[in-house]
DNA sequence: TTGACAAGATTGAACGTTCATTCTAGTATG
DNA sequence: CATACTAGAATGAACGTTCAATCTTGTCAA
């Protein structure tokens, strides 16, 4: 029996072929410096196709930021149900923030060092989205029950998270050659200790 | 053709007055969404001139960064010859750190977000130039002579400084409101406490 | 089971615009 | 007169987007 082309085709998702295509391209050569032409290419999905499932090119990036930041926000509200303690929730995220830059660090790549203000002109900063503000709200419920010190809010979350994001920024830049873990213990203790009550 | 008057024309530098309105452009709008007829509307210097100095456009984000960088070295030369422990070196940094975000946002901008490796393919990343391996040199010499813990040159290097990035990427983002100077005094507290023997 | 049909998905060639760059002509300086 | 600089119109390639045609899928009457 023939096997018919059409169900072949409807086996792809064509969102996602797209959009798995396209993380790679933006994070590799920058959003302004991948065409449709390109995203056509490396997808295999027609120019047609994208243009009716996306709208336009800011479409796909749109689309992708959204999802990513909806996988985020899921994974702190996991952590949140699973630690009590703030100190181990805040470690927790640090964790995950880490492992994923290394399991993926496209995803991160995007989420933290695309210029999305570029691409969506009026969109608020990614600081702004649910996952960061959640982390900071961490931080203000830690100061709240004592295991933080009473300080500036932001200073306290820049201190905590900041040697975080350096860390994975130098990784994501090549410049750090061993996996982030290794360097999670020491950096933790020094997170903590510089706003522990 | 217009005709000029030649004493005009010699009393203005044009590598200046165009790296002038560069920067402003790149990171208002971003690099790609500048055109060169922007650039030559902003600045009032003609096509063909810009052309003449700078080779191509890449040439004007090439020139512009290797004179911040320069800017920023020569700065901290001078904190280094200025102050004599490590921890009054690195304190001063993030002071001067400060003082440019708030007195030249996209001075700072330009220097820490705007992805060059996305206009000139095979720049080295923005962390490996001369000031940045500096501050993380500051940082190895603190170590040798005890003044900070014994620990690893990156993840030091990181707590110390990355509270300090993260302020600076809030206020330049927005989110902060209140000038950098009045987070200084305690974000300091918090870095120096996390490496210090 | 079959055929007709509608709605939606898919296609890629074609379109109009914009952009970086080049070109030719003109001007200042020494 | 030569060299360095300035000017802005012209150029051609590349881009995002559109569109008319084609294909797929699901529905329903006979």
């Amino acid at each position: 029996m023939q096997i018919m082309i059409s169900t072949i085709k409807s086996n792809r998702n064509i969102p996602e072929v797209v959009l798995k295509a396209a993380i790679h391209l933006f994070t590799e050569q920058g959003y302004f410096n991948t065409s449709v032409p390109d995203i056509v290419k490396k997808s295999g999905v027609s120019t047609g196709s994208i243009y009716h499932h996306f709208g336009d090119k800011t479409g796909i990036a749109k689309a992708l930021f959204e999802m990513l930041v909806k996988r985020m926000e899921n994974a702190f509200d996991d952590i949140e149900r699973k630690h009590d303690s703030v100190q181990s929730r805040l470690r927790a995220v640090i964790e995950y923030l880490f492992q994923l830059t290394e399991e993926e660090p496209e995803v991160m790549t995007y989420m933290l060092f695309i210029k999305h203000k570029e691409i969506m002109p009026n969109m608020a900063p990614v600081c702004s989205s649910k996952p960061f503000t959640k982390m900071r709200q961490m931080v203000v419920d830690g100061m709240a029950n004592g295991e933080i010190k009473t300080m500036d809010n932001m200073v306290a979350a820049a201190s905590l998270f900041g040697g975080a994001f350096r860390l994975i920024s130098l990784r994501l830049d090549g410049v750090l050659e061993r996996p982030l873990m290794e360097y999670q213990d020491e950096l933790w203790r020094c997170a903590w200790q510089s706003v522990q009550k």
